[in-house]
DNA sequence: GGTTACATGTCGCAT
DNA sequence: ATGCGACGTGTAACC
């Protein structure tokens, strides 16, 4: 059995039971009533009551309540967790660097310990990433966005920057596009200008830029050879499943354009291989 | 004891207490060789492997694997979590709607289950917040942002939008200021750029809007400063404890500016002095 | 280690 | 319910 466990634990045990559950690599956690603090890049203090207390051996500290997804308390992976006493109360005590952080969890009474050597070799397999929307549109650049689209550069692997991706339309003028997975949101609005911004001050030479500018400063020039904004006539995608009346408009008063293509995972199955949840 | 416990329990057993646990109100944990399948916003698959399963009263379900801060899989709150049997061997099932979204929890080998009746009546105490920044800057606006500047108004209640905080120089020129309690990021400026153009669509009357600005080109410089359509005065400010240096060019860039504030909370003290007294 | 952008983000608040 | 922005966001990728 590769789980052990502790009714009403003294200090001791529960002193013991976590240093060695570090050290080996298992998981220990508590029942208990406690009291928390926290101080780093924030601070709180959370008063007596239930909670779960969980000590994972890359230091990772949880402190979760009766509800809610996310626990009330933490420290990230990469802490040292120790056990200390509180006039001869059980304390654990969580304490990270960069940024310098530390939790108490003050065991006031701990019900229920128990240590699991757990062994989880599975890595996690996950479907519909923007990552497998851009295959799509890699893919079917066409259906996707628009017909006569092609992709000329893709990603990071672009110079003006983390452009999702930059292509050329129908009649050859340059496209910015900018990919989300989820309903588009005036953030990524933004996100777009800037990376037109890039993309124009790149002054990437183009079929209608003939000047082979040996410029290399930032543009600061003025008057005359104000190449400046060299590269006016790009034009700008926004690509998502939605998105809502304010962004829509806010794109069209940019002169932006927005591109809905919510079902890209058709494709990226095969039939025999759904499974009987995907009818459900 | 407001805990129970349960070694290697069969699955009416688990589905006894996970029922009973959802219906009382009492939080239900379980250590188990499990497999994991998500569908919904997203999809995936995690192999068989040792997690700690934690079902909450509230729906929530959280699958905890030895490593990392995150769940791997979850439900938010909101879910129906219910016991299944698939050939024989139970099966955690969470299921929500909007969005649409389901996990499964295929219990292989479940080694300890634990119901705990959690009583948390504590409500959390948090300090270090943007509120509590804005707080200190409203507060003590020449000290935080520059001498002579005062707040008109301030976050939400503005009629611009989503303004942090809205107010004017000492020369009466109209301030729009964005406050962030981390070290900024581009998304910051990109947000402050926005505010700043709906503050100028708004065609607020200062006390230095003379009418007539013909100028129609945005941003056409000449070396100068730069001027704008239609409230061409005014100033952008992100207000931030650091800022990288691309964060601080691209501001400049765009005629806007950086205010470092990282002390704002006159009454905090070095993290080592505190106590848990201190929140007594 | 710093910067950048994604995330099944979650959460709270206001409309 | 939806829209919008903060979060002790965490996490991975790239440099």
């Amino acid at each position: 059995m590769p789980t052990e466990r502790y009714d009403s634990p003294d200090a001791e045990t529960i002193e013991r039971v976590v240093r060695e559950g570090q050290r080996d690599g298992a998981m220990v956690t508590c029942l208990a009533e406690c009291e928390v603090e926290y101080d780093g890049r924030s601070g709180g203090y959370l008063g007596p009551g239930d909670r779960l207390v969980v000590a994972k051996p890359d230091g990772t500290l949880l402190v979760h309540r009766p509800s809610g997804h996310q626990p009330v308390n933490w420290m990230p992976a990469g802490a040292t967790i120790k056990v200390e006493e509180d006039e001869g109360a059980p304390l654990l005590y969580a304490r990270r660097s960069n940024p310098n952080e530390y939790l108490r969890v003050y065991l006031h009474e701990p019900h229920l310990l128990t240590r699991f050597d757990a062994d989880d070799p599975a890595t996690y397999q996950e479907r519909g990433t923007e990552a497998e929307m851009h295959e799509y549109i890699e893919r079917n650049p066409e259906t996707a966005i628009e017909e006569g689209f092609r992709v000329v550069e893709h990603e990071r692997e672009s110079v003006y920057g983390y452009i999702d991706f930059f292509g050329k339309d129908a009649e050859g003028r340059p496209v910015v596009v900018e990919v989300k997975r989820r309903q588009a949101t005036l953030n990524n609005v933004d996100q777009l200008k800037r990376y037109m911004e890039l993309y124009r001050e790149s002054r990437e030479p183009s079929e209608r830029d003939v000047s082979g500018s040996t410029e290399g400063a930032n543009g600061e020039s003025d008057g005359g050879g104000t190449r400046w904004k060299s590269n006016p006539d790009v034009r700008g995608i926004l690509v998502a499943p939605s998105a809502s009346d304010r962004v829509r408009r806010t794109l069209r008063d940019d002169g932006l354009e927005f591109v809905e293509l919510s079902e890209f995972a058709v494709e990226k199955r095969e039939s025999s291989e759904k499974t009987l949840s995907d009818f459900l």
